[in-house]
DNA sequence: CCATTTACGCTACCGTCAGTATCGATACCT
DNA sequence: AGGTATCGATACTGACGGTAGCGTAAATGG
């Protein structure tokens, strides 16, 4: 087998701007604010030519919902009881969305996607199968429960920083993520 | 003093439409979400010209929050104790946004409000003063405590709206509001 | 070397929407 | 009547998301 790339398709290989493009899209929308991020200056950021973004992406939505995916990363399910689990993976989503770039990335496409029909499609179809999914999942819990106390988390994170315009400060943070986990039931457990 | 009406100003009275416009308003950013909800289409439900809108308020935004004031209304502030004002607070404004027309169109708004500036910084000052720092001064707490109480409440909220397209069911309002009491420290006490 | 295939940059373009300008008509006052 | 300010209608500008077409660059196989 000497296959171990697949078959290259003919034709000119694809450059490998994708990195440059996400880097791009995560530091404009980070400091503009997602409507203002607009693919023109996307594509300049990233050196790139407008019309090879909507060759690789077929909308800004599914562009910055990507870019978030990328950046973002999967959540890692560790613990042994149901409290360990949530309690690991709220702390662990509370801090990704506290870093600089990804945080407010996140904030500014998910508020768009409330009052944007096709960009909620997008996020709820590529951002609730990975992670609320895979937490309901691991937590064995009925879904209206789990994804409730999932959007106190990130619901109330991205609010506040909707508002105010910074991320939360880390007292505040651990405070909700104290505050969820004490009406979780559950006691987190050691480390 | 015949002057109990302060002087007309002279020429052409306004037309009373302030009322059609802000239920238009609210319809439309209901049904459609704030990005979709054009001033063209808000003026076409209200029976009004465009240009009249634009001649009572500066921008769509002025006009959408002005509108949810409008609906929303002073929030009461009674009760004797901090964990009584604050209780009756939140269960206020949690009734209020879980109104048919009223929260679905605050969701939008307040979205829309995290990636623009210009609407996030009319939200601010049109809306932070009347409800956050009246709170904020009922309750005698230090301003980051309090607002980050309300945020649990409202942030949740809008975001369990945003991404399910549907109000919370009441069970789950209850849910938060216990929570939130819950760490408050004081029990709610009775009424 | 050459033909083929695909990706890229560039420019021009379309539709929509926020917001502005203008003009004639209308409603109130003195 | 004359003055003043609002209203509706139409037309317009500018920005943005997204598309089309063209010439060119990079890879493949013969």
């Amino acid at each position: 087998m000497t296959s171990a790339t697949p078959a290259r398709p003919p034709g000119r290989p694809r450059s490998g701007v994708n990195a440059a493009v996400f880097a791009a899209t995560l530091s404009t929308v980070h400091e503009l604010g997602y409507a203002p991020a607009t693919v023109d200056r996307i594509a300049a950021a990233a050196g790139v030519a407008k019309t090879t973004i909507y060759r690789r992406w077929p909308s800004k939505g599914a562009l910055v919902v990507d870019c978030l995916l990328d950046a973002f990363g999967p959540v890692p399910l560790e613990g042994a009881g149901r409290a360990e689990v949530m309690s690991s993976a709220l702390r662990w989503i509370a801090a990704k969305i506290g870093e600089p770039g990804v945080g407010d990335a996140f904030a500014g496409v998910f508020s768009d996607a409330v009052s944007d029909p096709a960009l909620r499609e997008i996020l709820s179809t590529r951002l609730q199968d990975p992670y609320r999914i895979a937490l309901q999942e691991a937590l064995g819990e009925p879904e209206d429960r789990v994804l409730f106390f999932i959007d106190v988390v990130v619901g109330t994170l991205l609010h506040r920083m909707g508002m105010t315009g910074e991320p939360m400060v880390e007292a505040d943070v651990a405070a909700l993520a104290e505050m969820v986990l004490s009406y979780f039931g559950d006691d987190p457990g050691p480390a």
